[in-house]
DNA sequence: AAAATATTGTTATTTTATTAACAAATTTGA
DNA sequence: TCAAATTTGTTAATAAAATAACAATATTTT
């Protein structure tokens, strides 16, 4: 038990980003009657490659069968006792809007152990009101509610102007760890646990290298606007 | 001019992440009329070091001021020079669900070299429409909108069992970047730049760290209920 | 039955990324 | 004016992550 925590406590972050990735992938197969899959599918799947997928398992302790691959069953068990939380934990979205309202949907009964139990937001037509199964509360509820429904972690979708004010309310109200997705970069104290993602960090980052591709495949050095969209674009 | 593009395609990827994470936090410096910055200010906003900072910096060969920093604006300028597209990169939104409607607010009016033009969507009730001021059509004409409106990056927001469907169409119309935001993972021939983003495993990533830190805060090794948030929820 | 093949599991090596250390230089303050 | 403090820029060292190499072994083919 010891053991098992030591070597869980050891496992490197990406390591335990991959894990997730993997089941995410397991249960895709497990859905379609997959019982038993190869290291290099997975990879495949991951876009990494087989020996890193069957490094992060010697890591964690599991064994396939040779020839035969992993069993897909046993494998979305033990990374489930490896990365989720025994008891579960549940999750509170502060921002209904677009961002907080596709989260609720695309969470909802994908896994047992995070629960969205919450949802705030300033608006008047939200507070009071169930959105997509979530009940909304006004922000000045957090703390109350927070420590009603025993929530660990938030996940903030609210506007850039807004990240401070609800950076303070979680603090206050206790809050374990944020997800945050605003434009604006949280302060928070060290025992929280903050990550953050910023969707233009992503989008910028594909312009880049689409950008880098089309440079290095043009003997001038130069992107022509003949070969990819330009910022003209034509009218209807 | 040669020796810049050099320079550029060595950059470490991290350090192209990060500059476009940089470049976010001095704008809203810049917005707050902040002429200079330290590194070990950009540093804290970005929860890394000042080391970090710095070295990213000496990478892409910018020069701050002794004791003063960097100038806000000038950096905002480098940085557009080294991961912007000189001409602009159209993109275009597939699937305009919540997800795909949160980004294309978020978006709009903040990067002039990213200009979303294009939205596609199954649904008749959006076929046709402007909605948050982009057209809407649907995959079908995906081949003609992409080339007459030279779209060179699809943002995919569609529902996991359409991902395929999407991967298809996409690969047919020639685009050249693709950010995946489905939960099934792509599968795109090796000329598209993809990149896949899965919000499951953030806010696993910070439920296993909650996890973990209140295991090592507990001289049992185990995760009691009353330290924070139980499955177990109380009623309304 | 032997050889070829495919696959896992693990150690070794290489590459990439981060951090530390510190010189250089500018400002501040005594 | 001189010492102290602060901050940059860079090289050196360390740490983390990824890849390569390959032994072991089960299965398939000849």
């Amino acid at each position: 038990m010891e053991n098992t925590q030591e070597l869980i406590a050891k496992l490197p972050h990406k390591t335990i980003e991959r894990l997730s990735q993997y089941r995410r992938a397991l249960l895709i197969c497990a859905g379609k009657g997959k019982e038993f899959i190869f290291s290099h599918e997975i990879a495949e799947i991951q876009h990494i490659t087989a020996v890193q997928v069957r490094r992060d398992l010697m890591l964690v302790g599991y064994s396939g069968t040779l020839r035969k691959g992993y069993n897909v069953k046993e494998l979305i068990a033990l990374i489930g006792e490896i990365i989720d939380c025994p008891i579960g934990i549940n999750v509170a979205i502060i921002g209904m809007g677009n961002l907080g309202r596709a989260i609720i949907k695309y969470l909802t009964n994908k896994r047992k152990n995070l629960t969205i139990v919450a949802g705030f937001d300033l608006s008047p037509d939200k507070i009071g009101k169930v959105i997509y199964g979530i009940p909304c509360y006004s922000p000045m509820e957090m703390k109350k509610i927070v420590r009603k429904k025993r929530i660990g972690i938030a996940v903030v979708t609210v506007p850039p102007d807004k990240t401070n004010e609800t950076a303070k309310r979680l603090i206050d109200a206790g809050i374990k760890g944020v997800l945050n997705f605003t434009s604006s970069p949280m302060i928070l104290p060290d025992p929280i646990f903050l990550e953050e993602y910023d969707m233009i960090t992503s989008l910028e980052k594909v312009a880049f290298y689409v950008k880098q591709e089309m440079i290095e495949g043009d003997e001038y050095g130069n992107c022509s606007e003949q070969d990819w969209g330009s910022q003209i674009t034509s009218k209807e």
